[in-house]
DNA sequence: GACTTTTGTTCATATATCGCACAAAATAAA
DNA sequence: TTTATTTTGTGCGATATATGAACAAAAGTC
């Protein structure tokens, strides 16, 4: 690609976007050029830009988002394929067990929540797709890391501000690589109290028809509700049923 | 503002984005260039930056979108006051009356899901947050165009594409009109199966403590659960006490 | 109230982008 | 295969944008 073929402009508005982030909904433009590394000039005009399309609201001196900036991500949920052949199987597994299911691929060192069916709601925070977990203390993420190359799953996790969410936390570098061996040695990932206490969950990789790992099914459910034991025992059966299905029609 | 404090490159950027909607998954330069009415050199050039960027992929001949691009609308989800102010009272309440319930806000003609606690689905399309559906025609979207003044509710009608979902869909602007003048008498909207067949809903609006009218909320039941006036006597109290305990919170 | 610091805006100019026109490649039709 | 037709890539002049410093206006301190 040639120098020229990048429009620098574009690249700036959408790191501004992204500046507004986990409980910053109202930024000044000072705010936004220290969050993004831009001129404070440049930031100011990307925020106009936004104001000025509707994807943003200017009250003279603080900016927030519009809820017409989730037309961006919405043109994904609605065009990608995977979302939309995953649900009815996501519905019915959910229903099947009892519990909440969902299907997520991978963002850098975190895992993308594309589709969800949620039965009442056990976690401390709200899943929907688009919600963002770190790859390394989740199921899905254990089990799309496991299906990298070593060596990219680990610069994953050495990337990864890997805090100790609960006391169960694997953190370290190597415990986590011996961990992605066992995940593909036993083709799932169970994951017990790593994230928060009183939530255990177990994954499975979805692969396409030619093999490859597109994207991860979990269910999670209150550690009250299921030992360690029966997440494999009750809930992975069915997961096998769902991934098996999926498999020739996943592109 | 001026001229000058406008980023064109920033403003088609974002059209490019929008492009990739409904069904529309893998677009090549030509397709959209003709979706956007930009330029095939700029089309090409956006698409080049989102790909370099990582918010999309090129094989060489079509363009899609990655997860990544979920960052941008997941900004506004995670900062946003409204999403998570709502859900714990969302929860509650469809807990109590085991039928879904949403909050939505009005962009255009569209109204938006920003937040929502779903029972066992019985819509044929799944809603999650950043969902849209036409205004005209869904409970939420005749509550907010009923807290709009009347030249506006009337102009967003008339902008809509007013198609008759199921026999019992209002589609004539006057028809509509009258509608909302009722929801403001009432207090509320009640959709019976314009929508989709077989599927009632129910919405108030949430008011933030200055009186204005900030979202809705709605309440949506199987038509076999839950006659008309069923969802007014079994669901509207309980929708009216989480209206309530929201004006105090909402901003 | 005077001082310091932070923030927002403006301006000139160096630089990058835009969109046209043309060339090259791919695809479809003959 | 050859000929159309469509799609994609590129060079270039005109035009728009980014930059960083300078200024003005608030906001915060003493």
């Amino acid at each position: 690609m040639r120098e020229t073929d990048f429009v620098g402009g574009f690249a700036k508005g959408l790191t501004v976007i992204e500046a507004f982030g986990e409980a910053k909904p109202r930024l000044t433009i000072t705010d936004v050029s220290k969050e993004t590394g831009l001129d404070r000039a440049t930031a100011r005009r990307c925020l106009l830009t936004l104001a000025e399309l509707g994807y943003a609201a200017y009250d003279g001196k603080f900016f927030e988002l519009t809820p017409k900036i989730l037309r961006l991500g919405h043109a994904y949920l609605s065009a990608t394929p995977l979302p939309r052949l995953v649900q009815p199987y996501l519905d019915q597994l959910s229903e099947k067990v009892g519990q909440s299911a969902s299907v997520s691929v991978l963002d850098g060192v975190e895992i993308v929540y594309v589709a969800r069916a949620a039965q009442k709601r056990v976690m401390s925070i709200n899943l929907t797709p688009g919600s963002r977990l770190p790859a390394y203390c989740a199921s899905m993420g254990r089990v799309l890391l496991a299906a990298l190359p070593e060596a990219e799953a680990r610069a994953i996790v050495e990337a990864s501000d890997r805090k100790a969410n609960t006391p169960y936390t694997k953190t370290e570098p190597e415990a986590l690589m011996e961990e992605f061996a066992r995940v593909r040695q036993n083709g799932f990932a169970l994951i017990d109290q790593e994230l928060e206490i009183g939530l255990r969950s177990i994954a499975v990789p979805l692969e396409n028809a030619r093999g490859r790992v597109v994207a991860a099914l979990n269910i999670g459910a209150p550690a009250a509700h299921a030992s360690a034991e029966d997440m494999v025992t009750r809930y992975l059966p069915a997961m096998r049923e769902v991934q098996a299905a999926l498999r020739p029609v996943l592109a």
